[in-house]
RNA sequence: GGAGAGAUGGCUGAGCGGUUGAAAGCACCGGUCUUGAAAACCGGCAAAGGGGCAACUCUUUCCUGGGUUCGAAUCCCAGUCUCUCCGCCA
């Protein structure tokens, strides 16, 4: 959510950065409805100042001029209301402004890649992708989910299922013991100003699953990433400054439409509408959300460097970037049957934007209160780091060597073979 | 599922039709005292929004949304959430 004071004062400038954005609705009409807006609202507070004087003053007199006063304010409160209401619609669907580091351009073709890590492997074979691979073990069942479930859903059997299991703990682990982050168990579901907060709704609506417990109770989302219910933890808040940062960490199922998507990915586990992911979240003083992101970024690429995966790591152009974030960094890792880069982790910092919708504070040393910064990062996708494992780690015979941190999570075996 | 109780500032908690943005305590900040610290004492301490270059000033807010009233934290209605007891259950 953006400050109207900020934008009404640079409106040429906060136009052109909208267009980087891919914005393409008129924005003018936000200044006529924020002048329109604060002339009704100067209206209606000199009408209830008048009333407020006169039910102080208890004179039987002006009781009537006061019942009249009330039904003034109460029209004009109705048409300030609306306006109001359709100010922040339009508000509310604008996308965070970018940080003047972000590359400008309309689409990913105009990120940039900063930097390359890790050996990539030549393979004395032709590798096979993660699903033939994932088929032949017998472990990686797409077929018996079509049948239970639908389409975008995967069953993982027997030692596959045990590594997935194993890359999620370790993950969390590295979080916690070497990062500094607190590990949380959260809710799967979420409420529609919970899914607000953090910029999910009202614009992308259509890529939640809704659940109703019944018929009669308010609406409720699956979370499509943790980053919704570990932000929104500080929701509604005045944080105190002593618990900055706050640094969360959680491995949670995700679950998304994929609306849009249709026949992209629609092979294998790369896209699915539910996977697991390790989600970091960072709550801090907004000028050190720039630290942060780098910090964070950083234990995300740990994860694949204890892994000795290739990766390497972009920054995403304005045209390209999630609609909360200031600045995002992707991780992609190799992928030797596609002999090519994909995304395994989004590190972003949202600046006081998610926490504007939030209301999520804090006090300042001089007691100002100011929002918080917040950041969310993958460490990592956790069913394509499986992936990534699985291809890169891959043997002619179809067998899979475990990474060496997995092992301990593996009852120390060290491959997994046909059985 | 059945029967009750409640929701007030960062926290605890009073108030139950007007002078209450809201007592008191805790926490926090500043000061006095002290070699330093603690204690004690004195003072300060809600958020959002509008107007103003500013000093400042106005409005709103006591779970949410309606209603009664000249006037609501206080009364009425609906909803949400929390707690206690009984039943059921992982």
């Amino acid at each position: 959510m953006h400050n109207i004071k900020v934008i009404r004062e640079n409106f040429e400038e906060f136009k052109k950065i909208m267009k980087s954005r891919n914005v393409n609705f008129d924005l003018d009409s936000l200044l006529d409805l924020d002048k329109e807006n604060r002339k009704l609202i100067q209206e209606k507070e000199i009408l209830e100042m008048e009333k407020k004087k006169i039910s102080k003053l208890k004179d039987k007199s002006l009781f009537s001029k006061s019942k009249e006063i009330s039904s003034n304010i109460e029209v004009i409160n109705n048409n300030q209301n609306l306006v109001n209401q359709k100010l922040n619609e339009i508000l509310s669907s604008i996308p965070n402004i970018p940080l003047k580091d972000v590359p400008v351009g309309k689409d990913e073709n105009f990120n940039k890649i900063l930097s390359k890590h890790g050996d990539i492997k030549n393979f004395s074979f032709k590798p096979l992708s993660h699903y033939e691979i994932g088929e032949k073990l017998n472990m990686l069942d797409f077929d018996l989910a079509t049948k239970t479930t639908g389409s975008r859903f995967v069953f993982v059997k027997g030692k596959l299922a045990a590594l997935e299991r194993a890359i999620s703990n370790f993950m969390i682990d590295t979080h916690t013991q070497l990062n500094g982050y607190t590990e949380i168990s959260p809710p799967l579901m979420a409420t529609d100003d919970t899914m607000y907060g953090t910029g999910q709704l009202p614009k992308f609506e259509n890529d939640q699953f809704e659940i109703k417990i019944d018929a009669k109770s308010d609406r409720k989302f699956l979370i499509p990433t943790a980053e919704v219910i570990l932000t929104n933890m500080v929701k509604n808040q005045i944080v105190d400054l002593k618990s900055l940062p706050m640094r969360l960490v959680a491995s949670t199922p995700c679950f998304r439409k994929e609306a849009g998507s249709y026949g992209k990915d629609t092979k294998g586990m790369i896209r699915q509408h539910q996977f697991y992911k390790v989600e970091l979240v960072s709550i801090v003083e907004n000028s050190n959300c720039k630290d942060e992101l780098e910090r964070m970024t950083n234990c995300a690429t740990m994860i694949l460097d204890k892994l000795k995966l290739p990766y390497r790591k972009i920054i995403l152009s304005t045209g390209d970037m999630g609609f909360s974030a200031e600045k995002t960094y992707d991780i992609e890792v190799w992928l030797p049957s596609e002999n090519k880069y994909r995304e395994i982790s989004s590190c972003s910092s949202c600046g006081t934007f998610q926490a504007r919708r939030m209301k999520a504070r804090y006090k300042n040393k001089n007691k100002d209160s100011n929002f918080v910064g917040t950041l969310n990062g993958s460490g990592l996708a956790v069913g394509r780091t499986l992936i990534a494992i699985l291809e890169n780690y891959q043997n002619e015979d179809g067998s899979i060597i475990i990474p060496d941190p997995l092992k301990p999570y593996m009852g120390n075996i060290d491959k997994i073979s046909v059985n």
